[in-house]
DNA sequence: GCGACGATTATACGAGCGTGTAACAGATCG
DNA sequence: CGATCTGTTACACGCTCGTATAATCGTCGC
């Protein structure tokens, strides 16, 4: 008697891609690249090695696909968190730099994930306009965000502060999400827009009312 | 006939166990993790697969080593740089700061190695006693630097400062390594002082005649 | 319903991995 | 100068990796 041939149901491409990047993402978030093996990420997506291939051309391809995912959601979550809120400058700058801060986006999965394919953004070039598009694009919003402020501007002077916004913010997102333990809850947050306040010469504190962390704190 | 046996000169324990360290570093900072393979770690330190069985009970505690080295390496920097100033808080603070952001600790290769070992520290007891151990110190001098500058403090005030500095510097470090290019030679050092600077309320540019970025370039 | 298409599985292959073990040879000491 | 010790090499083993290819069987048009 042979033995049972696995029963499967036919998914869409869309379904299947989408299955395998989010169990290649699952993987590495939590064991490192070396644990997204391609029989690992069968298991994981529900199917077996050989429709990784059917899908992407590489298991590298699939790869890129993953990182392309990671970024392409994370910068899209600082987009929402723009448009979600009012006109005033300094609320909008503060949504964005809150979205920043919370989950989904401080997590220390996509922390890893996002050093786990750190060297492979340096050596690949796809890799690396990907990573450079996400960066910029940010970077671009901060600074134009930054530039609606009502203040008065020296030459050259927002470009500065927008590489140190985005440092900081970029250091709380790790330490953040890879020792959460080490901080109450909002804290994060709170210190982000403190000291982006300071670096700016503005109060963003007293512009956080429609953020969900102090909103609702109030009497 | 025989092929010739490899010729061997006999080293010490010292000697083996570093270069087998600064081997597996170089590696994971040009290839990532999945390059330092034993036997390319022992072709890069000049010796034969095996040896490095003798110095480590396992390739898991060669990678460890290594990131213990890095760790130690980079925040003995750190220290380095507060002793060889005067005893001005604004003169120490700053040159503690410009010595996280200039090389050998602002460098492509340390900030890969540094994220390709994240998901090991998340992992490894060990290694996350390092990384806190290093962290925690790390903040820990941000900390005590900041206190003793002249200003009046409130409670609790200092530690969210410490937080906010440390990210500034951690992210800055990240970027200035990874794209180099993208800032003018000291404009990361400028940019974290002033930064810096604004969150804690001093002046930390008007302290930098004894930096070497700084102090050559007065009349 | 049934035939054909192709999404999916099954299986095999070569390469490279970390590791274990035995033989060799450079240094040291009497 | 020869015996001993052990740092070092050499080699083999089992495993897992990514990939290639052929067989299968769900699905959909007719």
């Amino acid at each position: 008697m042979q033995p049972a041939r696995r029963l499967y149901r036919r998914e869409s491409e869309e379904t299947r891609r989408s299955a395998l990047i989010a169990a290649t993402q699952d993987l590495v978030a939590e064991g490192g690249p070396e644990a997204a093996t391609v029989r690992a990420i069968a298991e994981r997506a529900g199917v077996t090695p050989g429709l990784i291939r059917h899908y992407f051309q590489s298991k590298d391809e699939l790869s890129r696909a993953a990182y392309r995912a990671l970024m392409d959601g994370m910068t899209a979550k600082g987009a929402d968190a723009i448009e979600a809120v009012g006109a005033k400058p300094e609320e909008r700058l503060a949504a964005f730099i809150a979205a920043s801060l919370r989950p989904p986006v401080l997590d220390a999965g996509a922390v890893v994930l996002w050093a786990g394919y750190m060297h492979k953004v340096r050596s690949d070039p796809d890799l690396m306009a990907v990573h450079e598009a996400s960066y910029l694009a940010y970077r671009d919003t901060l600074q134009k965000l930054i530039e609606t402020l009502p203040r008065t501007l020296l030459p050259g002077q927002t470009r500065a502060e927008a590489i140190a916004c985005n440092a900081l913010i970029d250091g709380l997102w790790v330490e953040g999400s890879l020792l959460p333990a080490t901080f109450a809850p909002g804290e994060v947050i709170t210190i982000g827009l403190a000291s982006v306040g300071a670096i700016l010469g503005v109060d963003l504190l007293a512009h956080t009312a429609m953020l969900p962390e102090f909103g609702k704190t109030l009497p």
